[in-house]
DNA sequence: ATGGTCCCCTGACCGC
DNA sequence: TGCGGTCAGGGGACCA
């Protein structure tokens, strides 16, 4: 479910919701996650104080002396706070507690999520992410020169965390069609002004969905435990045989690596 | 190095 | 109401 904008929205909301509290205990319901919650966290957290909760791409990072829990929210990952106490529900894997009684909790329904663990501050997964896509120094002359000589479709190319994080499969779609690009392009064939105008649709994309609070997609719950979402426009995206809002022409869904890709064949060139 | 494929898991939805 | 098939927002591991 997460893409950057919901897990940026997460990352507010327990800024405002747990920086500053103080760990009282730590409880692993459900440890087999993509990797396996680390068992030592229930020793290590406890007295320990959230001094700052933060991101990378995809990646919740919450900080304490002793080194950063770093979160990920997988496929179907979300987070709430909430008093401590209230009945645990179904997919509530992993909870911190707090002094003030209340709980951070982690529910994954298809535990593609992950809990890990860095006293360092430094994580193997972390170490090779590429630029942070709202940052000033991704723009268009990066995004071109990443793009030299890459042969996999423009598409794959944005979704590549190594070149740039936290473009997930509706916001590659989204921005691909609002800066008029097909998405069956090779990377290295699109011109550098294109790849200025990509990067101005991908920011203005990302902002406008973390402004809307996310998209609304099935489950998702924000941190305060109300549905934080309303549902936002998607121009392409799951609006196969849709008139594309710009030129009319139906919105086609293809298959690239895996993922569904949704496009309008006609102003996407 | 690069790029494509596989797969982890559960739930929702659709057609019969 | 049940059953089987299909699909889903991520992304590391693995293979050519």
């Amino acid at each position: 479910m997460p893409e950057l904008p919901e897990v940026e929205t997460t990352k507010r909301g327990l800024v405002s919701l747990i920086v500053g509290q103080t760990v009282q205990y730590v409880r692993l319901y459900r440890a087999k996650l993509r990797w396996d919650i680390p068992p030592k966290l229930l020793d290590i957290l406890p007295n320990q104080q959230v001094l700052e909760v933060t991101r990378r791409g995809k990646y919740l990072l919450i900080e304490f002396q002793v080194g950063i829990l770093i979160i990920h929210l997988g496929m179907s990952g979300s987070i709430r706070v909430l008093d401590a106490g209230v009945n645990l529900q179904k997919h509530e894997h992993f909870e911190l507690c707090f002094s003030n009684n209340t709980c951070m909790r982690l529910n994954d329904p298809r535990r593609f999520g992950s809990v890990l663990f860095s006293a360092n501050g430094k994580h193997r997964l972390l170490d090779s992410l590429g630029i942070e896509p709202l940052l000033n120094q991704f723009d268009g002359s990066y995004l071109y020169t990443q793009s030299r000589h890459k042969k996999q479709t423009i598409k794959a190319f944005v979704m590549n965390a190594k070149v740039v994080v936290g473009i997930g499969n509706i916001y590659a779609c989204e921005s691909l069609h609002l800066a008029g690009i097909d998405p069956n392009r090779e990377a290295q064939s699109v011109a550098k002004k294109r790849y200025e105008f990509l990067v101005i649709s991908i920011k203005k994309i990302l902002n406008n969905a973390i402004k809307a609070g996310g998209t609304t997609l099935q489950n998702f719950t924000n941190t305060d435990g109300r549905p934080g979402y309303f549902s936002q426009t998607l121009a392409v995206y799951g609006q196969t045989g849709k008139p594309c809002g710009t030129c009319g022409a139906k919105i086609r869904k293809i298959i690239q690596n895996q993922r569904s890709t949704f496009y309008c064949p006609k102003c996407q060139t």
